[in-house]
DNA sequence: ATTGTAGATGCAACAATGTTGCAATATGTT
DNA sequence: AACATATTGCAACATTGTTGCATCTACAAT
């Protein structure tokens, strides 16, 4: 448990939204170099303390895990990205996941994209 | 309608698979500049020809519209990825789409990632 | 407290994907 | 055939993410 490993937890510990990597290294550029950022959240992802999912740009995206729950059979929420604002987080709803005979499906992405509570108002 | 939209569809028609851009640009590189091929692709999605979305490592893919349907409310199918082969294409099955109260959801996003029939068996 | 060691970090370079400006070319319309 | 418009090629750039290697830090053993 490094500094530099409290200071990203501090940060997702403060917030209840996920966080683009690119973002997150950005404002702790002045504590840690980015590469650092990038081998922190990796980790913090095999031991399950946060998990990751693409945006809809295609960049990827860390958010705490015990702030959400899994519902779907595959250990995977949906998310939900504000096109206006940026801001991304953590649905905890149910999802209906088919299945599809003769693929052996292992997870699933699900993004939702629009405008969030204050941006749509 | 030049030589080189011609072809890019002509790819598209023959498969019945997704492609992703850096794929078909690889393709096509003797045949025309890769900066062509994204910007194909894009006018082609633009008059609603094809359709694009994020693969599971943040790239885009495309897919010929004619083929595959949209049923959910969002004008959104899910796709499926193969993690072995990286065989990638549309899914014509309903998924359902919860709504979100308080958010305007504008389109859905959804990727199912697993091995195919060929790689599964 | 000191030492030793495994793991973490910084840095620079690289790789991959995608975009932009501008000059040159092709299309298809008159 | 000539013209106007849209398309393409090329080079340069931007962004996101990764890797190799030297250095440093955390922490356990002494």
């Amino acid at each position: 448990m490094t500094r530099s490993v409290t200071m990203v937890l501090n940060r997702f510990e403060q917030i209840n939204e996920a966080i683009s990597v690119v973002k997150l290294a950005e404002e702790l550029s002045d504590e840690m170099n980015r590469t650092t950022v990038y081998r922190i959240l990796k980790r913090l992802e095999g031991n399950g303390t946060l998990h990751s999912f693409i945006g809809k740009d295609g960049t990827r995206w860390y958010a705490i895990s015990s702030q959400c729950t899994s519902t779907n059979p595959y250990g995977a929420h949906p998310h939900f990205q504000c096109k206006d604002c940026g801001k991304t987080e953590c649905l905890s709803i149910d999802v209906e996941i088919p299945t599809i005979s003769n693929y052996k499906i292992e997870s699933v992405s699900l993004l939702y994209i629009g405008s969030c509570g204050n941006c749509n108002s």
